[in-house]
RNA sequence: GGCCCGUUCGUCUAGCGGUUAGGACUCCGGCCUCUCACGCCGGCAACAGGGGUUCGAGUCCCCUACGGGUCACCA
């Protein structure tokens, strides 16, 4: 069985970067009918982490991907880490280093101006003797000396470091007892039984240290992928100054959970020709084995198109739903297909689809002036007068798109008119600019009786 | 700086020794048309550079350049 895990430091918000990592891990793990598991790595007690997580637990709910078991809270086991680093130093594994922060300090500064890379010195690695007083010591992991420690990593192929290159007896417990990064990591991915770790490639360089750890331990070391990562439009590091990096804020910029994921499974990976994955189609495609090796740059002109895609073909209940969150309630609207309808191939957010149904749902507050100019004359005036007249007689005839156009027709040949002459005094009548979804749409949302009240408010505003 | 990783259109990518180097986004034309979109058709645009290996290299090897990551009692 594959078990997988997202282990997020909290740091305040999901972003981007680590929910791709996230749904790699994700669908690899329930493709396989595995697990998926959710780690909060607070192991620096100085930082706060209910609150983080539970922001990120909120954005794993948005974009539905669900863990299995429990949470688990580094911070809530610091007595396991506590047994394995006793057991390492009974078994001489580890030992107790009384080198003090600022012999250390000394230690790399100098090693630096020797142009050395900085690096304990193993001084206390046999250390015998009587140790110095007033020192609390830190435990050090004894490290492989001329070891050449090597991995196949599903993603970059195989990675080898020579372990005099990288390798010192790093600290595994602080002065103060707590546990260190690496350490933990090793542990509890061997403990909660991770056999694949998918996970960012700047945890490249530490994944030899880890090994180490579940050497010295004796734990089957789990297969590794690292995920290149992703780069701002520039080609930069993406940061917070990029913007967006909160997966909330999508949410919040009307994207629509399934484009973002969509967008995101293709950054880096790829099924062939194939752009649009449902999810169930990521779940029967996805394999870490054909992520690329390279690391991609973020395009948002991407995410819109496909936002646009799953806007377009989305259902009824689920856009009137989602629009809600954006305060256009048409759950009760008798034409609430038709204003759907006339939307959903021109938004490509929901916020823009709650404006654009928002200047149909309710009179213009103001009229385009450029459009006024160009499309409004005394004639186009009295064609608007004529055809309010001529609404009003059809009144209860007309209620979907197609009555109106049957009727409009009727009216044009009445009086000679081409659908252009029409068609765009109407427009800005309505809504009050030039562009909209088609006058039928519009009118039939807007019913005879608001269309009349729109034009004469129309004509008044005009004259007046 | 040491170590590690990477490099195909502007961007996301296909390609796994023989292709007119394909698709998608963007952009530009055209069609459709009541405007704007959608849709459809078409176009611009790439193998970082240099050496090898091979009958043949985007594909394999080496070097260079460039980019990134990492070198903590942070995670």
């Amino acid at each position: 069985m594959i078990t997988t895990r997202f282990a997020p430091s909290p740091t305040g918000y999901l972003h981007i970067g680590g929910l791709r990592t996230a749904l790699y891990s994700y669908l690899w793990a329930r493709k396989n009918s595995g697990r998926f598991l959710l780690r909060i790595e607070d192991t620096d007690l100085k930082r706060n982490s209910q609150e983080a997580a539970e922001a990120i637990e909120k954005a794993f709910k948005w974009v539905k991907l669900s863990f299995d078991d429990e949470v688990v809270y580094q911070s809530k086991r610091f007595d396991i880490y506590k047994k394995y680093i006793k057991q390492l130093l009974d078994e001489k594994k580890a030992y107790y280093c009384y080198m003090s922060k600022e012999e250390l300090d000394d230690l790399r500064a100098m090693q630096q101006s020797k142009k050395q890379r900085p690096r304990y010195d193993g001084r206390y690695r046999d250390f015998k003797g009587v140790p110095p007083e007033g020192i609390e010591p830190v435990v050090r992991i004894k490290a492989p000396h001329d070891a050449v420690i090597s991995f196949i990593d599903g993603i970059k192929g195989e990675i080898s470091f020579k372990s005099e290159d990288i390798l010192d007896d790093f600290i595994i417990a602080r002065a103060d007892g707590t546990p260190t990064y690496n350490f933990v990591v090793a542990i509890d991915d061997a403990l909660m039984g991770i056999t694949d770790v998918i996970r960012g490639d700047d945890h490249l360089s530490n994944t030899p240290k880890q090994i180490v750890i579940y050497e010295a331990l004796g734990f089957k070391i789990p297969k590794f992928y690292h995920v290149p990562m992703i780069l701002n439009p520039n080609g930069k590091k993406l940061s917070k100054r990029d913007g967006a990096m909160d997966v909330m804020e999508y949410k919040k910029m009307g994207y629509l959970p399934e484009a973002l994921l969509n967008f995101l499974v293709r950054l880096g990976w790829s099924h062939g020709d194939q752009e649009i994955f449902s999810f169930k189609e990521m779940l029967e495609l996805f394999d870490p084995s054909n992520i690329n090796k390279s690391a991609s740059a973020y395009n948002g002109e991407k995410l819109l198109w496909l936002n646009a895609h799953y806007i377009k073909n989305a259902s009824y209940e689920r856009i009137i739903e989602e629009l809600k969150e954006f305060n256009v309630d048409i759950k009760d609207h008798d034409k609430k297909e038709v204003l759907v309808d006339a939307i959903r191939e021109r938004a490509k957010t929901l916020v823009e689809f709650a404006d654009m149904a928002n200047s149909i749902l309710k009179p213009p507050k103001q009229y385009d002036q450029k459009a006024v100019k160009k499309f409004i004359s005394e004639e186009s005036l009295e064609i608007l007068l004529k055809y309010a007249a001529f609404l009003r007689i059809y009144d209860k005839k007309l209620h979907l798109p197609v009555d109106f156009e049957e009727a409009t027709k009727i009216f044009m040949k009445k009086h000679d008119l081409k659908m252009k002459q029409l068609a765009q005094p109407v427009r800005i009548a309505m809504v009050g600019s030039s562009t909209s979804p088609s006058v039928y749409d519009v009118l039939s949302i807007v019913t005879v009786e608001g269309a009349i009240d729109r034009i004469e408010k129309f004509i008044k505003y005009i004259k007046g």
